[in-house]
DNA sequence: ATCTATTATCGCAAATATACGATAGGTTTA
DNA sequence: TAAACCTATCGTATATTTGCGATAATAGAT
């Protein structure tokens, strides 16, 4: 990419509901969200179940997911319980209610 | 990329959704999107004039916007005028309503 | 200490996305 | 017809995303 401009600064809002939106913006971790917001929580090992996607690809999804804040994960070993993370959730939604008015 | 499925088959509003998560994923088109919940429309030009982007790259951005159904372009020779498309908007508002709860 | 189970990370390949300048297209005006 | 105006598209460069298999990491069980 070529920028002749370091970065671009757009209001707080703006960049929290792209970088939301950018998470969102995929199919599996739309249906990741889905599964997670029906079982209220899962293992990774139960999307790799659910998905036809490889265990490190599954992983991934939920790396981005919680980069972004939407899910956390807690070690309950040998396993990782991932939920939805409610503060953040609580956000988006919001941030998602305004923009859309 | 690597598929060794040639596509996986989602809920039709998992997949709407994500494609339109997808365009919301950067701050450039969240932007461009609030200055036309602001002046209900505008020009490609005006646009340009806010965002220290090449005309190349905001015409790129509307283009996105177009085809996931978010605005439409109207001829008003020699200008474009870009409105938010209404109906899908409901679409958008609603789906990311449901799917936060 | 070793083995097992589970998940994350690494390294790679291919596809997409982002940005730019240059150019083409379409419409009005001169 | 030609010139001017506005916008889209093309070509290109670089960055990011998506996916996989292989490997590392972590914690409990043997």
């Amino acid at each position: 990419m070529k920028r002749s401009l370091e970065h671009i600064e757009y209001q707080e809002d703006t960049e929290t509901l792209a970088r939301f939106a950018k998470a969102l913006g995929h199919p599996t971790r739309i249906a990741i969200l889905k599964h997670l917001e029906n079982q209220s929580c899962c293992f990774t090992g139960d999307l790799v179940d659910v998905f036809p996607l490889a265990q490190s690809t599954v992983s991934q999804h939920l790396k981005e997911l919680k980069t972004a804040g939407l899910i956390q994960g807690e070690l309950k070993p040998p396993k990782i319980k991932y939920c939805i993370n409610q503060e953040n959730w609580r956000l988006a939604k919001s941030l998602f209610a305004n923009f859309f008015d």
